[in-house]
DNA sequence: GTGTAAATAGTCAAGACTGATTATACGTGG
DNA sequence: CCACGTATAATCAGTCTTGACTATTTACAC
């Protein structure tokens, strides 16, 4: 993907650096904006290699183990400006798992949905407050607009999933006032 | 992906299919809830078949060239239901690629990120008049649940980048008048 | 001095996904 | 009757992604 290669030539505009320091990067600090692995990100390397954007030349410190240092270059500069331009003028393509969900509730009692759907009502709520405790670290003053643009996102999330939950309710009560008129008039 | 598989079963447990009409389905009436493409559904159901989840059988209608049909097992209708619980009860992985820009804006002119920024927002636009004016069509009720969710966290997203461009905008503002304190006396 | 946990630095086989391509049948305008 | 577009029905090579695995070094308690 595109901006597999973005984030790698992004952090390697700041300075060269070694395939685990940019893993450890992205691990501790940006697992809010990315879920790239390990793995992707040396095979992406590996590719931006190929085609010239970086350099790559091994370096021993001490009895350390030889390590692969990363460092872009002009091309690359370049190819780093042409995929932010074309990622700030792009939407996000946004497809959700659930969504998929939502299309076979019929194939479950509501009741049992209903409860399903609390349950994933709770992680989110459990997510939205995770971020909104989260200090606005600031390395770059686009991260927290990625962390804020997050929780943007969980928030509607919520209420959206809210509103689904109480339609279901109102659903399931009237059908069981449907079938067993009593309950109305309790 | 577990909500391919999902999917999949999801529209077996309707009906027994060949894979065109499941593709036909998929791309005329599911755009909006999942980007699977053919070749990734025809591999899915494959390999839902080595799993028993499914059966095919081929079939030749006149002429036509010979048609796998599949049917879902019992095994599978198992699995359905499996995958919808889990579905329905975990939340969505949140990860936008236009974070990854977002992260790098400083790397531009603020004057141009600023128009890029604002080419997506049109194209935003766009994208929620359309869903807005998408008939609800009501194909099961599921996916209408899903153009919904769909809609609002389009219409999140606008805000949010409005939000953002209007900021920016101060700050860049702020700048000028840094720079030329006589634009401030106008 | 030694067991052991964590940090360091990656590789690789296997699986998932897609764009491009193949091949036949059908309808229909000229 | 025949050329050509569209519908039908997939396959496959190539790319992307990742979980599992390998190996060494350092730190620290015991």
């Amino acid at each position: 993907m595109d901006e597999r290669a973005l984030l790698l030539l992004g952090l390697l505009m700041a300075q060269s650096q070694h395939g685990y320091q940019i893993n450890e990067f992205i691990e501790r600090n940006l697992s809010r904006v990315t879920d790239m692995k390990k793995s992707t990100a040396y095979a992406t390397l590996d590719r931006l290699c190929e085609a010239g954007f970086v350099d790559v030349h091994s370096e021993q410190e001490g009895n350390r183990p030889p390590r692969k240092v990363y460092a872009i270059t002009t091309t690359g500069q370049v190819r780093f400006l042409e995929l932010l331009r074309l990622n700030l003028s792009q939407t996000d393509r946004m497809n959700f798992a659930s969504d998929i969900g939502m299309m076979f509730l019929d194939h479950l009692p509501h009741q049992e949905s209903l409860e399903l759907l609390r349950e994933r009502l709770g992680l989110l709520k459990a997510q939205v407050d995770v971020l909104q405790m989260a200090p606005q670290h600031g390395f770059g003053f686009g991260v927290d607009f990625a962390v804020e643009h997050h929780l943007v996102h969980l928030k509607a999330d919520y209420e959206w999933l809210s509103s689904v939950i109480h339609r279901l309710d109102q659903e399931v009560q009237r059908a069981d006032i449907a079938v067993d008129p009593q309950a109305q008039a309790d």
